[in-house]
Parts: C-alpha cells; structure tokens; sequence
RNA sequence: CGGGGCGUAGCUCAGCCUGGUAGAGCACCUGCUUUGGGAGCAGGGGGCCGGAGGUUCGAAUCCUCUCGCCCCGACCA
C-alpha cells in the first residue's frame, strides 16, 4: 500500500474523548474512527490487523477441529424464548421489530442458534462429537461502552460451541480448546493466563478465562510467575490424545492464578513468595462447559447406541477478536506509539522513502516495495524525514527500511526493528534477505 | 442506571461570565526556500458555533427543551 494514497489518517494530536493508550493509539494510528457510542468503524490499516488476528485464530481452531461456518448476526426472539433467555438477558440486547411485527434481536452471542442448527441436522450419537465455530460481529448494549474497541457494544467475537454425548467428552472438548487459546495467544505475541472463573450468565460449573496483564486492565488478577515461562506453541500436547490433554488441564490447574473475584489467600499464601505476582488484566476470551443448558429445554437429542436418546453435554469458548486489537497494544506500545507483534501487524514493514522525486531514492524504494508484494507500506508522501520517522513509528510497524539519499547512493538502506530499536545498515539484497 | 462534564474549522482549544462583523495553533491548498526525527516565509480555502423553541433591535454568548459524546461509580467477550 502506498501510503500517499491509504486512508490511513494518523493524528498529532489526541482526540479528547481517547483515555487510555490503546484507544488514544487506535484513533492516532488511523486504525479506526468512531461512528457513534461504542460502535467503530475499521480504516484500512485497522482491518488488516483484525483480519490477522482472525486469521491465526481460524488456524488454531482449525488445528483443534473445530470447523467454521457463519451464523447470522439476527436472530429471532422465539429461539431465545425457548431457552429462557429473552427475558432473562435484559437491556444489554438489542431488540429488534420487523415490518411484521416480529421480533428479533442482534446477537450477543450464539448458544440458542447453534444449539437450534444441531438438533435439527445431528440425530445420532455417531455424529459426535462437533465443535463449530463462527467469527461474527456481536451487538451487547453496554451501559457504558468506553475505552475504545476494548468495551464497544459492537465487537468482533469468535465464538466456538462443542457437542458431546457426555461429559467425559466434553471434557475432552473443553481441554481442546484450551490448548487452542494458549496457542492462540501466543501467536499473537501475548501472555495470556488461564485462570478459574465465574460461569456468569452462560452457566455451567466448568470455566477458565484468559487474561492479558497489562497495567490498564479492569480486572485485577494474582498469579504465579510460573506462567510466564510455559511455551504452549512448542509444547508436545496433542490434540487427537486425551491424556495429554488431561495432563495439560491438570498443569494449568496446579499453579495460582485467579481474578480478584475468585481470588483465595489460603491458596495464595502457599504459593512461594519470589514465584507471586499481582497485577491488572484484560479478559480476552472465555471458555465454558455448561452440560446440558440448552439442548435440556431446546429439546435437542440424539440417537444412542441402545436406541435411546441422549442429550448431548455442551461447551461455549470465545475470543473477543476486536477487544484483542486493543489489548495487544495496551501490552505492547511506547511514548512513540504502537509497537505491533509480527504476527498481527498491518504491515511488515514501512518502506520510508525520505527524498521523494530523487531518482536514486524512489529507484530503491520502489524495487524494494515491488519485492513485499503488498506486506509492506511505501511512504512516499511528500514529508520530511521527521514527520515519516514520526507516523512509522506511532503505527508501529515491525520493521523500517528507511531509504535515504546518503545511503541510497552506495545501494544500501537502513533497517530500523520499531521493538527494540536496533539499526542495521545493509545492501538491499541483505535487507531484503532478512526480511522476506 | 446514579453522579459529573463537554458539544465552536479535519484535530486540540479560546471566545460565553458582562449579547454587537466567528478566532488561534496544527492539518489542508498554491508558490518559493528547505530536506535523516513532526521545517520557514508568503498567500489561500474551510463554520447554520449539535438541534429546536424563546427573550432581544441584535444570540456562539441569556432562558427552556432536546439530541449526541466523554469521564467516575455499579455491571460485562
């Protein structure tokens, strides 16, 4: 993309209404522009990193077996008058009438939906297990969306629901998934910590939520620095083998960590002192088993081996995909701006073109941009240097090649990592080497 | 949903108290100079002062109503 063309609106100053870091960087970055309370529009550059992040989701997802499909965002009352839940859900779903009369709502999430697709196309026990999973846009009417993407009352969540004939299956299901968020989470360059949860109002007795520490979090969480070394996407648990998966639960479940609300320090006192840590997090998925919830008063049953039926045992795992925008800047970022993990930035590398017009300059960098085939964003605006050093930064791209008409002269440019602030000064053969 | 605050140019804000020709900086456009960390000079464009009523000779300014947004708290992927 070149960036004298994008719609990539990044701001000097912060709009008034941005507070915390990552909404203040959103808003700067030209990641996204608000359109009403809670609800945003996603700019070119924001898009980009939420179609990464989806994507390495929908590949660990897929590793895990689970398969996408797509749920529409309307749904219909009786659906979620069969569970109980259209009275119950209260204010925070939006509800909706049609010109018949008929009413509908926008989808907080998917339970009843999925629940009324399985009964009607799964009739024997053979077919389980399942899990499903959709990434769609949700509408929660907050009481009071603040800080960005990271509490909008529009969100892009991925929510997944398994289907098993008991709970030793669903157990199964729910470890799956698990291992699917750890890896998840760490692709996406975050240390995200499982810890014990409240069911709320999904239900169930079975739940872990996962949280990203970062000092602006609104949960407030303890746990043990253990969790800090464990590397899940190298690690030699497997899916397809349910001990291992037992043998992962158990791991988990053996170290201290817990929100404030499930927070017990009896359990706390024992775990040794220099291994403590407490801090704020951000919850950016949730997974839960919940038994028979639905398909108990939805009626949904299969076909056992004996000819009897059995009600299948269920579990619902979410990722909040847009709030993961905002999170992983909340962890990742400086005085400067964004400082994007590789996996999910909107680009590769900026490409700073500092003399535009100088033939050297704009020979070298448009051979290089030619060569990332659209992973990497040309500056060539006419701007000085400063102001280019200054937007590269604050949208935090990984990597700067910075073309300049010293270096540019002797065919070399500069590679600057956004991270740590390292200069490499090399040919672009190597640049380019190192890069692609 | 309780409490507080703010709506004036794309952004940050002044002007409002004490009514009298709508402002500044940044951004944008033109030109010249400049060119490795948000340049300088000159010229220029851009506003139903959130909306509707009212008071007044006259309203951004005073009054009433309304809509929107933000913050703190209680609640949540």
């Amino acid at each position: 993309m070149r960036l004298s063309h994008a719609l990539i609106p990044t701001l000097k100053q912060t709009p008034a209404e941005a507070q915390i870091a990552s909404h203040r960087l959103m808003l700067r970055a030209g990641l996204v522009r608000q359109t009403a309370a809670g609800i945003y529009a996603w700019l070119p550059a924001g898009w980009r990193v939420l179609q990464n992040i989806s994507r390495i989701v929908r590949e660990e997802q897929d590793r895990a077996g689970a398969q996408e499909m797509l749920m529409p965002t309307l749904q219909t009352a009786d659906l979620w008058r069969e569970s109980g839940r259209y009275d119950a859900y209260g204010p925070e779903m939006l509800r909706i009438r049609d010109r018949h009369e008929r009413d509908l709502l926008y989808g907080p999430t998917n339970e009843e939906m999925i629940t009324d697709l399985a009964r009607s196309a799964i009739q024997s026990y053979r077919e389980l297990p399942q899990i499903l999973y959709h990434i769609q846009w949700k509408f929660r009417d907050e009481v009071r969306p603040r800080f960005g993407v990271m509490r909008g009352r529009e969100f892009l969540m991925k929510d997944a629901y398994s289907f098993d004939v008991d709970y030793e299956g669903a157990l199964v299901s729910y470890r799956r998934m698990m291992l699917a968020y750890l890896r998840t989470f760490q692709r996406l360059g975050l240390r995200a910590i499982p810890m014990l949860a409240d069911t709320g109002p999904i239900g169930g007795d079975l739940s872990h939520e996962f949280i990203v520490l970062a000092p602006t979090g609104e949960s407030q969480v303890f746990y043990d620095s253990d969790f800090e070394t464990f590397d899940f996407e190298k690690s030699e648990f497997r899916y397809d083998d349910p001990s291992d998966l037992e043998r992962l639960h158990a791991l988990i479940n053996g170290y201290y960590a817990a929100t404030s609300e499930k927070h017990d320090e009896a359990r706390w006192e024992q775990v040794p002192a220099a291994r403590r840590r407490e801090g704020r997090g951000i919850e950016v998925g949730q997974i839960f088993y919940f038994g028979r919830k639905y398909s108990d008063p939805m009626k949904f049953g299969v076909a056992g081996p004996n000819g009897t039926m059995i009600t299948p045992e269920m579990g619902s795992y979410g990722i909040g995909v847009s709030r993961l925008v905002g999170a992983i800047i909340e962890a990742s970022h400086d005085e400067a701006g964004i400082i994007w993990p590789d996996s999910v930035a909107p680009f590769r590398a900026a490409i700073l073109n500092l003399r535009v017009g100088e033939a050297t300059c704009d020979h070298l960098a448009e051979t290089l941009y030619a060569k990332f085939a659209g992973a990497a964003l040309l500056d060539d605006r006419d701007e000085r240097a400063g102001a280019k050093f200054a937007d590269a930064d604050l949208m935090g791209h990984p990597w700067q090649i910075i073309v300049g008409p010293k270096s540019a002269a002797a065919g070399r440019v500069e590679l600057k990592r956004r991270g740590t602030g390292e200069r490499f000064d090399l040919s672009l053969d190597d640049a380019l080497a190192r890069l692609l």
